[in-house]
DNA sequence: CTTGAACCTCACGCCACGGGAGGTCCTACG
DNA sequence: CGTAGGACCTCCCGTGGCGTGAGGTTCAAG
């Protein structure tokens, strides 16, 4: 048998009759023959080729690629390399991911899991990809619990400030102050001392605390922020 | 600025105006309000759900899976976990992927990339998923010089044998035998002594050595089997 | 000689948008 | 006040890589 019908050679290669149909249409892998009555016969040559589109696809090269690599073999390395670099990329980026997925699942229920995910989304459009590559190396240094730790401190020292506002203590009162000295050193503990990164937390922070509010049930803007400025100028 | 228009909104969340409109049209996300003349304006609320959208999108859900997964947000956790394993998934093979195509850069020269890729393509249909599992790992343990070299060793068995089979040595030779013996040891060492690997690498060799003697500058099929076969018989 | 499986050729459908045509609307400048 | 040009609108066709029929022919086994 040294020939080869369209369904054997789906069987074989593991694409489908469709698929070989498709690659027939386009002129990528033609069948040499026909049987009197038109049906396929693939030659032992048409198969190699089907091997080796079927290979360079699985390396994530487009039809239109493979044809070309095919007709030009010379050019087969640099594309290898290049594929190669993007191969490398896209499994990084599906480890970041991974590794970002593993964070939320191993540190929050279930319900907080969107909000956590939109508050990341809506924070990274604040800062560069550096800086939230700085943000994500500094976290990973301090492990989960510590970043859950700091979070939590952070939302505690908020509530007392909002207690504070709430029972009239003049922004001024040294116990203000050092709630507020508190919040500052916490947030350079994030920021690492940056800058400009906290010129950009400071700008979400003031832009998002409605939606960082909703979230975790703090009613809305109440002045929350000019209480903190005032405690700043009184300092 | 409570209102967004589509471009702010295209450029704050990295997404492009055109597809905005796509979700709209889908329900997706929906401008919850227009001006007078039509012009879509997006509440906080709006911009909340694209960047839970855009997040779970960057998870790799499809349009339709992020719709299910907000609407019952119940089930969000299964479905994370799911996406992790799939996304582990996707990363190893790509991992896979990426370690065979640098072996095969270090390797090969240019010229016989895709002979290579076509013939490593070719043998895989004809062993499970775990029995190439089982090559692979093997081949790994022993490092890539190891299996450079035992592939050379193979290959100049088949010269010997080729060479006493054209100089008329008689199948019963011992000398034939000895090399057979070499040679079924070599497989051995390659299938590592699996009958089932055994079986499946000789069906494959006896359904390809044509494919393969091209590949490396035989002639076609002249009765190597047949002789093999009456070498053995002779033991 | 008859099934039923395998094959053939259209030809439309899918996903997640890209991109252009042709028109309306908004805003800033002269 | 007019106008230029940018942002926006809807409509609609195109893309890649096939899936999935519909409706008809051919092949291999009994």
């Amino acid at each position: 048998m040294t020939r080869w019908s369209i369904g054997e050679l789906a069987k074989a290669s593991g694409l489908t009759v469709r698929t070989l149909h498709h690659y027939d249409e386009i002129g990528l892998v033609v069948a040499s023959e026909r049987t009197p009555s038109g049906h396929r016969r693939y030659t032992p040559d048409d198969v190699r080729l089907l091997y080796q589109v079927r290979s360079l696809r699985q390396l994530g090269l487009s039809l239109e690629e493979v044809r070309s690599a095919l007709s030009r073999s010379d050019s087969l390395r640099p594309l290898f390399e290049a594929q190669l670099a993007s191969l490398t990329a896209q499994a990084q980026q599906l480890e970041a991911l991974r590794s970002r997925l593993t964070a939320l699942l191993d540190g929050h229920t279930t319900e907080f899991l969107l909000s956590t995910l939109e508050m990341m989304a809506v924070h990274e459009s604040y800062f560069t990809a550096d800086q939230l590559g700085d943000l994500r190396s500094r976290a990973a240094a301090m492990g989960p619990e510590a970043v859950e730790a700091l979070k939590a401190s952070w939302l505690e020292l908020v509530r007392q400030l909002r207690q504070h506002m709430a029972d009239d203590v003049p922004p001024s009162d040294p116990r203000v102050a050092e709630v507020v000295r508190r919040w500052d050193e916490l947030g350079a503990r994030f920021t690492g001392g940056d800058p400009a990164i906290q010129a950009a937390a400071r700008r979400s922070w003031e832009e998002n605390k409605a939606a960082i509010g909703k979230q975790v049930g703090w009613p809305a803007d109440d002045g929350l922020v000019e209480y903190v400025a005032r405690a700043r100028a009184a300092r």
